[in-house]
DNA sequence: GATAATGATCGAACCGGTTCGATAAAGTCG
DNA sequence: CGACTTTATCGAACCGGTTCGATCATTATC
C-alpha cells in the first residue's frame, strides 16, 4: 500500500504539502496540486482512514445502536441513515445491542473508541444512571424513538398518545366499549404514552376501562401471547382488543387463534405498528403506523448537521415529533 | 484520556515495558507488573484501539456482510457471531449492502481499510469479475448463504438441493401432480439447487413438469406475485405450488387470497425458508427451514479459528453443508 | 571463576497520517 | 524602492500505540 510519504516523493514536495493538498485543494498552487494528483494516482494512494482517525482525533463513522436491527421499524431508519450519510461521505456502523443495556454500553464505548464522528440511538433504557451515562457522551448524537426523560439532546419519534388515541377512537366510534389494552413497559415513554392516548380517549367519551381489561404484554411476543389469554379467559371477554405494539397484537392474534375465537367475529383487534408481512396475515389488522422514511431522514439531516456544523455544538436539544398515520384492515368489526 | 506514557511517568518504567506488561504480561517481573497495572487503574488508562489498530495493522474487529440486515435469517446468523465474536474478545461491524454489489464492494473496502481482523460475507453476486474480487480479499474470511463457483474460501450454507427436494416429495406423496415452482434468479446457487431438487425429484417420481409451471420469481416479492399471477391465470391451474423462497411463496399467497382462491383447499402451498410471524399466517405454511443457529455458530466457529490460529491461514478452504428441517403446516391438503 | 545463557527493561524507529509555526518568494502599496 | 502582506511550501512535533535490537544484571554450566 502506497503511505503519503512516497506520494511526496514521486511529486517532489513534502508530507505536508500532499496532505494539505487532499484536504484543502485551494491552499496549493495549481502547479504542485497537479503534480501532487498525478504522483497519487500513479502509485494508487488511498489515505488510510485509520491513520487519518487517529492523526484528527475523529472518523467519519457514525455509530447506530439499537435493539434489535431486524426489526423493520429501524430497518427503514437505518436505510435512510446510511443513504444520506453516504452521500456526505460518511459511513454507517450498525449494532445491535439485543435489547440489553450493559451489551448497549459496552457498544456505545467501543464506538466512540473509534472515534465516530456521531451517534444515533434507540435508547433502551432510562432512570439516573443511564440519563448520566448518555449524558456523558460528548460525541455528536440524535436520540429516537424512544424519549427519555432528562436525556438533553435531539429526539426524533412519533406522536406516541395519538397512536393510541387514534386506535381507541376507532373501535369506539364502531360501537365497541369493552375494549382491552395489552400494555407494554411502562417506564418507557412510548408504552406509556400509548397507554395515556387509550386511557385519555376512553374518559373523553365517557367510557370506564375495566381494569381487569388491561394487562401487560411488555412488548414482546410471549408476554403478549400471556397477557392475550388472560383477557380471553375472562367470563365477561373484551369486544375488542388494541395492542401497544405489533409484538402483543400478533401473540394476541395467535391466542385468538389457538382457542378458535375469530377475528373480527368474535373479537377485533387493532395494533400499533406494522409488521413486515402484515397483508398476507388474515384478517389485516387495522393499525397506526409510524412514517419511518420520514423519521430516518429528519435523524439523517439532523445528525449531520451536528457533525459538520461546527456552530451546531451551541444549539439546544429538540424535538421532533410526527404524527402516525391510520391503516385500516378488516380486523375491526361494527357492533 | 490518559495515554501509555501516563502511565510509563508514574509506574516509573518505560513506555515499551507498558506496552509489553499488557500485551504479554508473562514477560515483564512481577514487581513491575503490579507497579504498571497499580498506574494503569489509578489513571484510568484503557488502550485507544485506533492507536493499537495502526501500528500492530489490524483490529480486533469482524466485519460482517450481508444484503439484509433485516432478513431473520441473517439476523440469527449475525447474533451467534456476534455473541461468539465477543467470548473471544472481537466486535462484530454489521454493514448491509441492500443488495447492491457495488455498495458491498464498497463497504468490504471501507473495511478493510479498517484493518478488520475477519469477515463474515453473504456473497450477493457472481462471475468473473465478482471472483476475482472477492479472491484478492487477504483478510481471513468465511462466505456463507450463497455458494458462489471459483470463490476458494471456506463456505457454510444448507444443502438447497435436499430442500427443494424434499418439499417435492411431500407434494408428490400427498397426490399432487400438477404442481408449479417459482423460482429464483437461477445464477444464485441457492435457486438453482433448489430448482434442481424440483426438477430431479419430479423426475424420479416419473412426473413431467409443465413448463407453463415453472415461473420466475426472482426471491423478491414483487417479482413472486407477478410469478404467481400468472400461475392463478392459466386455465389449466396447478394444484400446488412450491415458492423457492418465502418472498414468493407469501406473494403468492397474497395473490391468491386476492383472487378469491383458498389455500389449501383450492390451492396447496409450500415454501423454503421461514418469516418471523409465520405462526399468525393463515394457513400455516408448509415449510423447510435452516439451521440458522446452527450455521451461524459454524460460521463464527470457523471465522475465528482463521483469525486466531496462526496456522489457519495455510488449511485449504472448506465446505460446511447442513441438512434443512421440514416444519409441518397446513397449507398442503391431500387429493 | 570465567563464560554462556536467560530475563527484565529500555530507547528508538515505526505505523500513516495532521497541524502549526517558520521561512522564503511573490505581490501590494504609498 | 523599501515596508508590509499574502501565498506556497516545508520541517518538526504529534496522535497513541507496537516492536525489535541493545543493554545490563542474574543465573546456569563446566
Amino acid at each position: 500500500m502506497a503511505t503519503i510519504r512516497d506520494v511526496a516523493k514521486i511529486a517532489e514536495v513534502s508530507v505536508s504539502t500532499v496532505s494539505l493538498a487532499f484536504s484543502s485543494p485551494g491552499r496549493v498552487s495549481p502547479r504542485t496540486l497537479e503534480k501532487i494528483r498525478a504522483a497519487a494516482t500513479a502509485v494508487g494512494y488511498v489515505a488510510d482512514p485509520l491513520a487519518q482517525s487517529l492523526a484528527r482525533g475523529r472518523s467519519r463513522m457514525i455509530g447506530f445502536v439499537v435493539g434489535n436491527v431486524g426489526n423493520p421499524f429501524f430497518g427503514d431508519i437505518r436505510r435512510e441513515l446510511e443513504n444520506y450519510a453516504l452521500e456526505h461521505e460518511h459511513f454507517v456502523l450498525i449494532t445491535d445491542s439485543s435489547g440489553k443495556t450493559d451489551r448497549e454500553r459496552d457498544l456505545i464505548e467501543h464506538l466512540i473508541g473509534l472515534k465516530i464522528a456521531g451517534l444515533a440511538l434507540a435508547p433502551s433504557s432510562f432512570g439516573p444512571d443511564y440519563v448520566n451515562f448518555v449524558e456523558s457522551i460528548k460525541v455528536p448524537m440524535v436520540c429516537f424513538d424512544q424519549k427519555v426523560a432528562g436525556i438533553e439532546r435531539d429526539f426524533v419519534g412519533s406522536d406516541n398518545f395519538l397512536a393510541g388515541a387514534m386506535l381507541t377512537e376507532h373501535l369506539l366510534q364502531l360501537g365497541h366499549r369493552r375494549i382491552a389494552f395489552i400494555a407494554g413497559p411502562q417506564h418507557m415513554h412510548t408504552a406509556s404514552e400509548r397507554y395515556r392516548g387509550f386511557v385519555e380517549t376512553m374518559a373523553s367519551a365517557g367510557v370506564e376501562v375495566n381494569p381487569n381489561y388491561v394487562v401487560d404484554g411488555q412488548f414482546t411476543r410471549s408476554a403478549g401471547y400471556e397477557a392475550a389469554m388472560r383477557l380471553l379467559i375472562q367470563p365477561e371477554r373484551p369486544t375488542a382488543i388494541l395492542g401497544a405494539n405489533n409484538a402483543v397484537a400478533l401473540a394476541a392474534l395467535q391466542a385468538m387463534q389457538e382457542l378458535g375465537f375469530s377475528c373480527p367475529d368474535d373479537i377485533s383487534l387493532a395494533m400499533i405498528d406494522n409488521v413486515q408481512w402484515s397483508s398476507v396475515i388474515t384478517p389485516r389488522i387495522t393499525m397506526v403506523v409510524q412514517d419511518t422514511l420520514q423519521l430516518g431522514n429528519i435523524i439523517a439531516r439532523r445528525l449531520l448537521h451536528r457533525i459538520t456544523d461546527p456552530h451546531a455544538a451551541s444549539e439546544p436539544p429538540q424535538d421532533f415529533v410526527l404524527a402516525p398515520k391510520f391503516v385500516p384492515g378488516n380486523s375491526c368489526r361494527r357492533i
